[in-house]
DNA sequence: GGGTCTTGAATACGTCGTACTTCATGGGTT
DNA sequence: AACCCATGAAGTACGACGTATTCAAGACCC
């Protein structure tokens, strides 16, 4: 019984979420080298699998890998940003808040978007399960009920990004999950949600419900706008 | 003794530039085991360069590896789209139009707020930069010189998205270049560029330059709706 | 008899150690 | 300065064993 509390997955899994924070966070600054030998010696596996997490790190772009040189930390400015892994070891590490404005000036140009495409192409059942997790938004507004909320609040704009029917809009949920929780667990976790920006959720779902692109795309556009407001006043 | 001519890179880039695209491809349908020995002799080379190269297509999402199962194909809903590799395979692919499609419209999400941002964080050098290429757009615009042209097209949006000071927009601008390059190379090359976008480009240089966010915004919002257009005409 | 649970063998990935190959790099020679 | 060679670290290969997961045969209960 394995008392790592890293999880079951397999040994190179480990050695990556070991070694990836690690240089996301600028323990390892760009230059460095790694050689293969004395990770293994680190971490008490084989080569073989420090190779595997490598060759993993190096799809990723966090580093090269060269003969007779060893394998080198890349440039941050070459690293492979929208990687989901990447994405939440940087939100994890140290530059966290910058992390996530970058994020949420994204946010800010895709969901609106997002949102006039999903007035259009949206089913039925799209369009209640929109509904819903407005409803469960304001049921779970008032009184400290946040981690409910930031459910339904996920929810919706999954269902949102999903619904416009373009993949790349729709594999951004987990990036924007991502921010939600990240805002969320950021914040003092005293104070409610904004009542504005309930209404404006509703008022999106009902924008998209009844085919009105422009109005859906006109208040997603309310919403990321009041996300970077909320980012200027809590931003170090 | 190869005569592979499919570069100098090592064996599992090799094996990953071949099955990378066979799975995108849709060769082999989501579901679809692949057993590490079986691949490891149909490419000649030992299990240790297949295991490698499995290990990217997993973090690509695009396989799966489970113990006494295999290797499988994982759905395309699942794939990691915004992998620049990923990318170039799909593009390369058989529904290379709808994946230019959905850039497109990724396009024309990020763009104009990029440009927006980068009126007011762009260097002087950039802005040189930009007017520079808008230039050169200009002087290749007529008389087929296409490949000219588009060097100064990607070179533009490049720095735009660069100068916006958002290192996501920034990460965007291999994507943004396999878009106006497949745009190219799909069209029949014997049709100059609209001169109404190379205008529009020389005045989004401007709007950067003299600060006007607002306008570059809505400049750079024509040039992606005439991009979208010209998709819709040229659709098959 | 039909269905569920237990058990065990088969299997394909996971890990390891070792030996060998390949070249970029750096230094020494001409 | 041009060239060549020794060096070192990644790249590749092979064989062995570990281990989880599956599947089916058989025991057991209802």
């Amino acid at each position: 019984m394995e008392a790592t509390g890293s999880g079951e997955k397999g040994l190179h899994a480990r050695v990556l979420e070991s070694l990836g924070p690690a240089i996301t966070a600028g323990d390892h600054p760009p230059g460095t080298v790694l050689r293969t030998d004395e990770l293994a010696e680190r971490f008490n596996v084989s080569r073989t699998v420090i190779r595997e997490a490598v060759r993993v790190l190096e799809s990723m772009h966090l580093v090269a890998s060269r003969r007779r040189v060893g394998v080198t930390v890349r440039p941050a400015e070459e690293w492979n940003v929208y990687d989901p892994r990447v994405i939440g070891w940087r939100l994890a590490g140290r530059d966290r808040s910058r992390q996530l404005r970058s994020l949420t000036v994204l946010r800010s140009a895709v969901e609106p978007v997002a949102a006039g495409l999903a007035a259009r192409h949206a089913t039925p059942a799209q369009c209640a399960e929109l509904t819903e997790h407005a409803m469960g938004m304001v049921a779970t507004s008032r009184g400290q009920q946040l981690d409910a909320y930031l459910v339904h609040d996920v929810a919706f704009h999954r269902v949102v990004l999903t619904a416009s029917g373009n993949e790349m809009f729709a594999r951004l949920w987990e990036v924007v999950a991502a921010v939600l929780t990240g805002r969320t667990h950021h914040h003092v976790m005293f104070t409610d949600p904004d009542p504005a920006a309930v209404t404006l959720h509703v008022q999106v779902a009902e924008a998209i419900r009844t085919g009105d692109a422009a109005r859906a795309e006109a208040l997603t556009r309310e919403i990321t706008a009041g996300a970077m407001a909320e980012l200027d006043v809590l931003a170090p």
